[in-house]
RNA sequence: GGUCGCUUAGCUCAGCUGGGAGAGCGCCUGCCUUACAAGCAGGAUGUCGUAGGUUCAAGUCCUACAGUGACCACCA
């Protein structure tokens, strides 16, 4: 074996076994309970980044960890063909070339699309398997493929005759750079430190003037009312009158609505309907009418012919400027707001009325919220049920018709009898027949189709054989920041459709930043790319960073000494291997033991400790805890096996009665723990597996451990003293500068204590003589006191040190003890802790009053 | 404005259903001991944000407060 494992070649070859040997394709299994996760699928335009990284890396850990546990998993794959995102990258493309998408046609244009798909869209797939995860690729969809586009128009045609797809003409969200409407949840609020401009409109038939506050002026072109609060006795008397909106000379009403706030501004809102959502509300409720005063590019339209084709925000400072002259103006105060703006382009987004296909939510977001509420699926951490439930239980209608060409086109189909057909493709108007009928030219919204991802990918709306064995999944693990976009959907969308909710467990990951805290992006230029990381360290060096010590749903920093220090380990556990390998060559290989064979003390002490840590992980693991059972076996391999166990076998294999036990036990421990190791780390554990086994076997099929039948409690406890005794006299060694080198005299005194062949190595010592009482051991002896004995270091004795290190003992037991008989001199204590609880402290009672008594009496014999 | 986090060793963070505070990195001392210097052995450092409360027992549960962060939100 190499001295060190070299993830540049070996990860590559690995998974490409893997993939040849189609371990991770999934059949339908009798007698196997199925698995199944479903990848959220990265957008085509994405590039493999730190999330996706944590969130695959946990993916792979459950599912690896559950096929090893015997279940049948499907870990389904694909991609996103983010309408919007792409639309922008061809527009940007055409654009260097000096064509808009219109120059081009739709046609062409999606042609274009598609050749960038194909060019373009595998590229985040190839960086995920960089990363090791176990997906089913037999299986990989695209969200525009056939069958998912055939499930699209299945739902959007079920869901239309269902009456929850409707054409209105709302109030929307506009992009004037993209050209497009975007949902509520497409709207990104950012902090904006604007002006409060007053204004002010003359009252009809009086010489009043009312002044107003604004943040946007130019919307003053359409403006249909002036509202005050109806208990604000400073404007009763103009409600019903009618002011005048200069520039335009509209004249308006002056009407009362409770939605006015007193305290703000004035206490006189502009009402324009057009351009605010609330005051779309107050139109509503007062049959006022609404008037568009911006084209799509968000220039002002005919509405007036002095500012037509002007830029919203030119326009402002145009208008500005003109009710300064007409001395309508006012002031104009700083304030701090918030405006909404398309998150893909961070233009400021603007309401715009408009047609538009919309789901209504109302009556399908009951049954989801009555899903999480009835548990019939869960959030992990459960905090996260929250911004789900918040969400559901003030949803607006779904605007879902988007003004773009790279999508699912919706399939309603218009006729000249004003008929509109809604089916697949339609040939002919199914009232009149007439076959000259126009398609919708819109299409759907991207996150219509991902949420049908669950199901769509596995053959729905077909009666598939998948949909029977894998469906419904079983976990779904994504960030918190799409619970709403995403998780949300899924539930009504599958509830809807196919009568299930189609997760059992959503686990929320947290977001990776950089060493600062800082949100990793591209602007900041601050991010790390994970391929660097796997190009430097190695996927499962990665992949450890990312998972240890790491609570889930929690935000963590990510820094190179992370990966170096998780990078260590796995060369720790690399050369653990190399050690049982050398000594299989020159002793033999035992890779099974009779049942009449005797393990020594230090073999059942380390085979106790694995038991307990299979049976502790499994559990943390199935807990979703999988950062503390990932520091647990950290722990257990790094601090016990090698630290110990290997530096105790040292000893014992050249003990002919203990060799072969030795190195039955050297294997096994090992390779359990190579088993447990593998869902975190799958590359290296495979290799040393292979190693040490054969080329044909496989971790990825093989078994997930089972504790085992067996009690060495005794043993184990035997050792753990033993341990604790070498560790005193390293420290004494330590404290009296005695080298490695120079060995030592060791006496123990015990009539209990077991000193095995180790004992001598482990403390440095030349002789270890175990004898039941104290008969000639050198008075000039450092004496530590154990509870099984005593340990007599022999020549070792400096008077003034050992006074020094004894009282110190002295104090600290006399601390113990004292804290022990507190606790047990407490009546409530007695009375009501668990049995167990005062046992425990009355043992430990005895134990620092034994000691104390020996390192006294010690102390005494010095000082004469 | 609402909701939800976080505050534990110098730094980054674990700590499950309450029973004597942990890891990694860093730091100090000594070691190239034939698996590993990407290592070995030993060591130091914490009134677990503050104040109350529940409990025999609180880092862990409850309340308030203080810092800090995220998300949601129509104050023109």
């Amino acid at each position: 074996m190499e001295k060190n494992f070299d993830p540049k070649t070996g990860e590559e070859r690995i998974y490409n076994k893997w993939l040849k040997a189609k371990y991770f394709h999934a059949q339908a299994k009798e007698g196997k309970e199925s698995y199944t996760i479903s990848l959220p699928p990265p957008n085509i335009t994405g590039a493999l980044h730190m999330g996706h990284a944590l969130n695959a890396t946990l993916q792979d850990i459950l599912i690896r960890f559950k096929r090893m546990q015997g279940y049948n998993t499907l870990w389904v794959p694909g991609t996103d063909h983010a309408s919007i995102s792409t639309e922008m990258k061809i527009v940007e493309s055409l654009a260097e070339k000096g064509f808009t998408k219109e120059d081009i046609g739709r046609e062409k244009f999606l042609e274009m699309a598609w050749q960038w798909k194909e060019k373009y869209g595998g590229i985040i797939v190839e960086q995920l398997k960089k990363i090791g995860i176990s997906c089913d690729w037999d299986r990989e969809r695209f969200t525009l493929d056939q069958g998912l586009s055939q499930a699209v128009l299945h739902v959007f045609i079920d869901l239309h005759k269902k009456g929850y797809i409707y054409k209105g003409e709302r109030l929307i969200n506009w992009c004037p750079h993209c050209k497009t409407t975007i949902s509520d949840a497409e709207v990104e609020h950012k902090d904006n430190k604007g002006k409060l401009w007053h204004m002010k409109y003359k009252v009809e038939g009086t010489n009043d003037y009312l002044t107003f506050a604004t943040t946007r002026p130019e919307t003053i072109l359409g403006d249909v009312a002036l509202a005050v609060n109806p208990n604000d006795s400073r404007y009763n008397k103009y409600v019903g009158k009618t002011a005048v909106v200069p520039i335009v000379n509209r004249q308006i009403p002056i009407i009362a609505d409770a939605y006015v706030d007193m305290e703000f501004g004035t206490g006189v809102v502009k009402i324009t309907p057009g351009h605010d959502f609330n005051d779309y509300e107050i139109a509503l409720r007062h049959k006022l009418p609404s008037v568009n005063i911006f084209n799509n590019d968000a220039t002002i339209n005919d509405v007036c012919e002095e500012y037509i084709g002007m830029d919203r925000y030119v326009a402002r400072k145009e208008i500005l400027k003109k009710f300064t002259d007409m001395g309508q103006f006012v002031k104009g105060e700083y304030i701090e707001n918030t405006v909404g703006c398309h998150d893909k382009c961070g233009v400021v987004m603007e309401p715009l009325n408009k047609l538009q296909w919309f789901v209504k939510m109302e009556e399908m977001a009951k049954p989801a919220l009555q899903a999480l509420e009835t548990n019939q699926f869960r959030f992990v951490p459960s905090r996260f049920g929250k911004i789900y439930t918040n969400w559901l239980e003030d949803i607006k209608d779904w605007c879902i018709s988007r003004q773009l060409w790279w999508g699912h086109r919706i399939p309603a189909y218009y006729c000249s009898c004003n008929h509109t057909t809604v089916a697949i493709n339609a040939t002919k108007c199914e009232s009149c027949g007439n076959a000259d009928i126009k398609q919708d030219e819109d299409v759907l919204d991207t996150w219509f189709s991902s949420a049908l991802w669950p199901f769509s990918t596995l053959g729905w709306p077909n009666d598939s054989q998948d949909m029977k064995d894998f469906f419904p999944t079983n976990v779904l693990v994504t960030g918190p920041d799409i619970i709403f976009f995403w998780v949300v959907r899924m539930v009504f969308s599958s509830m809807e459709q196919t009568g299930q909710v189609p997760f059992k467990d959503v686990i929320i990951n947290g977001i990776v930043r950089d060493a600062e805290n800082r949100k990793m992006s591209k602007t900041l230029g601050n991010g790390i790319d994970p391929l660097d990381i796997i190009e430097q360290y190695g996927a499962d060096s990665l992949r450890l960073a990312l998972v240890i010590g790491n609570a889930l749903g929690a935000d963590q920093r990510f820094s190179n000494e992370k990966v170096e220090a998780n990078r260590n380990f796995l060369n720790k556990i690399w050369n653990a291997s190399r050690f049982l390998q050398m000594n299989e060559k020159e002793l033999g290989v035992v890779a099974n033991i009779s049942d009449d064979h005797e393990f020594s003390l230090a073999d059942k002490w380390i085979l106790n400790k694995l038991n307990s840590l299979i049976g502790e992980i499994t559990t943390n693991m199935e807990h979703y805890e999988l950062g503390v059972a990932l520091q647990k076996i950290y722990d257990f391999a790094w601090s016990e096996y090698c630290d110990w166990y290997i530096e105790m076998a040292k000893a014992n294999l050249k003990d002919p009665t203990k060799k072969d036990a030795t190195l039955y036990t050297l294997r096994y421990v090992l390779i359990t723990v190579l088993r447990l190791l593998h869902p975190y780390v799958p590359f290296i554990t495979e290799e040393i597996f292979t190693n040490l086994q054969n080329e044909e076997e496989s971790l990825v099929v093989s078994d997930w451990p089972k504790p085992a039948s067996l009690d060495y409690g005794d043993e184990e406890k035997a050792i753990e003293t033993t341990k604790q005794a070498i560790k005193e006299i390293r420290n004494i060694r330590r404290d009296m500068n005695i080298p490695v080198s120079q060995k030592i005299k060791i006496t123990i005194v015990s009539d209990q204590m077991v000193v095995e062949n180790f004992f001598a190595a482990l403390a440095g010592a030349s002789q270890v003589k175990l004898q039941p009482t104290k008969d000639q051991v050198e008075q000039s002896a450092v004496v530590i006191q154990i509870p099984t004995g005593t340990i007599y270091l022999e020549d070792l004795l400096d008077t003034e040190k050992e006074i020094k290190r004894l009282t110190k003992e002295k104090e600290k037991l006399e601390k113990e003890l004292a804290r022990a008989e507190s606790m047990l001199s407490n009546a409530d204590f007695l009375a009501k802790a668990p049995a167990k609880m005062v046992q425990s402290e009355e043992a430990k009672k005895e134990e620092y009053n034994q000691l104390l008594k020996k390192v006294t009496h010690s102390l005494e014999a010095l000082k004469k």
